[in-house]
DNA sequence: CAGCATCCGTGACGATACTG
DNA sequence: CAGTATCGTCACGGATGCTG
């Protein structure tokens, strides 16, 4: 996943790791889309403006992995599946809203 | 600027526009560097562990020409220059500092 | 509906050598 | 010291089409 062999022998975490983990193009975008409630694989793909299938799989799966998300699959016809934040996740969302208004206010 | 006039100043201000400011891989490793106050060229370059001199420049150009960071030049032998955060990029300091104990706690 | 497979271009990134 | 210049690589990301 990571393209550098970072802590080896470091403890502390860094900020590169930390981005590694929430830093990609759509992580952020995904999240946030979630802090509304647990959302479809469509409305997802729907609500994160611009993102494509391969994307919101790809994020959507590394985030599972990092477990910031939780993936719920229905057998119903069509198939049907759902993500919510998990606790760790949910904790992102004062920062990420604050980086939100961080931006409103700066960044246009 | 308040929150009551966000949409009179431009309409939308997305997560991805913000993240092609402090998104980049080493944007925010940069500015938490600069919390501490002032920085040359080359003790940025040692702070902020495994980044290059391209990248560093790149960075910081990008930041500058985003208001975050404001670069002095002084015309000394040999040249010094050195690098502050505005105060657009001080008022990020929460933000990294909570997405870093999101880290440590979390990510590791 | 959900999401995998495939092709493919762009550009991000790194290493290094060089300059005022 | 503080950058430029140059080159090469590869991962990211976009656009499909296909399947259970």
């Amino acid at each position: 996943m990571n393209k550098k062999n970072w802590s080896s022998s470091k403890e502390k975490c860094t900020l590169q790791e930390i981005l590694g983990v929430i830093g990609g193009k759509w992580s952020m975008s995904i999240i946030y889309a979630l802090f509304t409630g647990k959302k479809r694989f469509s409305e997802l793909e729907r609500l994160v403006l611009n993102i494509n299938t391969r994307m919101l799989v790809k994020e959507l799966k590394n985030m599972e992995a990092n477990g910031i998300v939780v993936r719920e699959v229905f057998a119903t016809v069509p198939p049907t599946v759902e993500y919510t934040l998990t606790t760790k996740g949910r904790k992102l969302e004062p920062i990420i809203n604050e980086l939100y208004k961080w931006g409103v206010e700066y960044v246009g």
